[in-house]
DNA sequence: TATGAATGAGACTTCATTCAT
DNA sequence: GATGAATGAAGTCTCATTCAT
């Protein structure tokens, strides 16, 4: 193959598409490889080195797709958008939508949970984002579109969330449900009641949105401002 | 200044006095450049030279002091491990713990905001903990003694949390305000108004616990499965 | 060159053959620039940059065949063992052994003696296991084996010397040879002197075990205690 | 001199003496120091503070009497260089010279073992001088008187040795005796059997030259040259 | 004069990146 | 394209030497 040997063949289009098959195949194991090695080692730690072993390919392999480390750390950070698209088009495109908010919560934390769980890799880019700060830019893409998408969730299920204030709560439920899993993470023994925790949490957070406001919108800055229903302070 | 003692004695032992003056001046300048470095570029890209640089000394004299980059590091955790503790004691000692709990908390994190602000390194310190697995110990430790002293406060103010719940509680409130925390540090335009969210998050997560439950503890693992007057989706 | 195979084979395995020859010709300019290096400075004034800039390789390349300085030493005195093994072989397997043993330790002499020269890192490698502790293992080694080599000798050529002696009549040989090679080097104007001087003195050290003891063997720990018949020569 | 205290006392001069004295003191504890650290380590790997650290003084004490680190070594090769001299005042200052020269043998060899023993910074001084070409000076001054004194009891005690032959004499009984010590200290195990042994050849090293040689002198370069009544191989 | 903290050149070693095969 | 040896900049750490006290 490859142009080594003379062209006999009539047809090069139809050659080229098993190279580009085994060059899209290499590119995954390498991306596969670098989410592992990032993961256990953090990005400076992390060597090409141990990333093209991971991969069973050179490190030669890893520089003809990507011109530096960090360029690989990028793609890994594109790598997890894109897999978090598709989990939240699979997560939202089913029937959940049609739950009460609740069990939308509850089930979208237990699939992210499940997300994290199995690809290490995404919380080495999360954590990336905090200490490497070449790479906020595409991280925090990432972010926005997670937030995005659970902004359209609130805009369907909690009338009672102003237009203005979703982008907030939406971050914030991001940020906090990433922190709580990456700190489970770090504490198997304690993640299940974390988790369960972080639950009824983001439940309550959300709970004063559930209805629609019937006349003025009492919340502008912070999201609630003595309310004594909810608050009661002794 | 030379405060230590005045010099009584003849025998010439004293003459190092002075001398550990001047070293603890330069360990707190060491300290401080530390913090600052390790802030900007995370532990592994934090370099002896620039740190040293950033201290106006050279890179000798902090080898004079800590073994290696670890051991610094981790001095820099128990330097704000130390600093964490005077700072609850000063918010804690005050008369604050007489106010109604939901102002202990907004003030408790206006207080540990600023502090964040003015300790660039801590934030550091606590995402090496995510990071470089060597740190866990102190980080940890700093961690658990955090949530420990929102414990006390908890135990105090708010009788309805059971308490066995109180730990997975504080450390809630501990993860979940330091990660917002280091979020505002990225984005400071939103700093403002995710504060002000994190503050009416925990307030509603803690509403539930403000009265003494009357009669059964009904919260077992999770703090919370289908109460209805608090979730009502629709 | 690129003898190891022909290229038979379609799988690609072996395009990695010229590398390994293209290898090992720079592991040769490594040792040996090593092997100058270490013997002008010594195991620790010698740096990796001298080595490298002698062997007109990169600091770097040392390092992709020697994990560390010590490694590069032990690797050289590996290399000397089997040089001198292979000196040995050619010295022993040839016809002098049956010369008169006057004349084998003359010969064996001179060809040390040469071996010396040429050898420069030989010296350092020997000197090294008086100074360096971690090298010893090899030394030792290197030594036993070349003493090994030379009871072979006194067995079949000198009857007169007990079998349990020969091991310490061995090793004074090669430690004495050792010696004075190292000292001619020190002192060129006076090295032939010296060698010829070293030859008469084993020659007297071995007179006495010449021939066969016809009865009781009557040196036991040291060789010679008022033996009249050897001493007062006339 | 020494402004830094007023001059109180009348009498200066029998102030300074008693500093004098204490700088004298210290000198020789740091001579002390430098012997067994550089006997233990080497000349390189040793280092100043450990040396400052077993005088128990300081590092800046060390360079009020030493500019450097190898004029420290210097200083030792000449503190030894004197104590040799006086080794040899006291052992042929009394009545050995008056014995037969094989007894004087064993008992200079023994004597000098002891020696060796009991400094054991003297053999980091005669090994330094085989890898640090910049202490030759001194070494080689050592060296040379050493085998001074060796020639006044050849010429003595061993009239058939030709006067010109005396210094290779000399020289090979001061080397093969050093490096035999060496070995012994090297392997505790060997060391009785290498010093017999040692003895024992050095005494048929001698044994031609006791007695006057009645006519020419036969022997010119080499100390001999085919002289069957020693030699008679096979 | 004694002390030992401060300095910084220089050593070893790693690893991102290049490039000949 | 693929490979992995080669490169060398850069980082950590040591230690001889200086110098303020």
């Amino acid at each position: 193959m490859k142009k080594s040997a003379p062209n006999l063949d009539g047809d090069g289009t139809s050659r080229r598409v098993p190279t580009q098959e085994r060059a899209k195949k290499r590119v995954e194991r390498i991306i596969d490889a670098a989410s592992h090695v990032f993961a256990e080692d953090g990005f400076e730690a992390a060597t090409m080195e141990s990333i093209a072993a991971r991969a069973e390919t050179s490190i030669g392999s890893i520089y003809q797709f990507f011109p530096n480390k960090l360029s690989l750390f990028n793609a890994l950070a594109r790598h997890y958008h894109e897999k978090l698209r598709a989990f939240f088009d699979l997560l939202l495109g089913g029937p959940l939508l049609e739950q009460p908010w609740a069990d939308i919560l509850d089930s979208g934390i237990d699939a992210f949970a499940l997300f994290h769980e199995q690809e290490p890799g995404f919380r080495a880019v999360w954590v990336g984002l905090q200490v490497t700060p070449e790479v906020i830019e595409e991280g925090e893409a990432i972010n926005r579109d997670f937030a995005k998408r659970i902004e359209t969730v609130l805009a369907a299920k909690l009338p009672g969330l102003p237009a203005k204030m979703r982008p907030v709560v939406a971050t914030m439920m991001v940020e906090i449900l990433t922190a709580m899993l990456i700190v489970s993470a770090r504490r198997p023994a304690e993640a299940k009641g974390l988790m369960t925790e972080t639950k009824a949490l983001l439940r309550r957070y959300l709970a004063p949105y559930v209805e629609a406001a019937p006349d003025r919108s009492d919340a502008r800055k912070g999201s609630e401002r003595r309310r004594p229903a909810v608050r009661s302070p002794r």
